[in-house]
DNA sequence: TTAATATATATGCATGTGCAAGCATATATA
DNA sequence: TATATATGCTTGCACATGCATATATATTAA
């Protein structure tokens, strides 16, 4: 009889290294953050590329202000550019640039490898099989 | 049909929706960070209620140097203290004491209830609902 | 025994994040 | 029109974390 908190915690570890893994392939193979290329992603499916500060907020999970410097450092690799918005000079647009676009798709075409690979390195630890198997479902159930 | 990152990242912002929750219950009633909650309760569940460096850094899944700050935390504030390691001198224990003990069964018996309304606030969003229904199933399967 | 290597912990530094506050603009109401 | 409040984004700050490195101790090989 496992505590419940201590499940829990298990049940995030997994999902941390998973993603930690994905990162380091992703920063390894194409400079990019995890954040950095969910955020690229978003944008190529949105349509004209461009979504607004909130949305991405909304859509990342993340705080306003850490958007604001993700789209910083998207910016600074010429990856995004901000545009004004014109109906709402409040709002701002980050739009993907054609440098923004092809650094995602390249990613892109790893990215499911690098899952897959990520999933059996974590599940290779015999206590984490149960929980893996479970979240793969869950992910292919959705995909 | 949902992309595969995107789906992994609802996944994980699910699961860290339901910690921010707990986290921010057990700060305000118990001023306890959540990785602060963990130690304590790991250290409460270990023999003489003392482990090493290492070992809490192998089972809370941090850093070995993040641990060592975590400690200095709980130790400032009087949840424990440092004992060196008889056999081998680079050793050192981490050592529960009787106010740590004492704020680690208190805030454990909040712990389920934070965790049960995370979980329902979490899955009051539509689209988490199954992945919640998943956890929870996963969670009480292993508790 | 000495030298080389390995292990356990601590420290310096960089980073991504959240929160609180600030500024500009929009919207509602007097 | 004028004032109050709300909204969208940015900035300053604090903090937990990871990585690289330093230091102390153990272990192994020559």
């Amino acid at each position: 009889m496992i505590p419940l908190c201590l499940v829990w915690q298990r049940m995030k570890n997994v999902v941390d290294s998973v993603e930690n893994q994905i990162a380091k392939n992703l920063q390894y193979d194409h400079g990019l953050g995890l954040t950095d290329y969910r955020a690229l992603r978003l944008l190529s499916d949105a349509s004209d590329s461009e979504l607004r500060m909130q949305e991405l907020s909304s859509l990342l999970g993340l705080n306003q202000s850490s958007v604001t410097r993700l789209v910083e450092r998207l910016e600074k690799r010429g990856y995004t550019i901000r545009d004004l918005c014109p109906k709402d000079k409040r709002g701002v647009y980050t739009v993907l640039t054609g440098r923004g676009r092809e650094i995602q798709e390249l990613a892109g075409k790893d990215y499911e490898g690098y899952l897959i690979a990520a999933l059996d390195m974590v599940s290779s630890n015999e206590e984490n099989k149960v929980i893996v198997e479970n979240l793969r479902q869950l992910t292919y159930s959705h995909s």
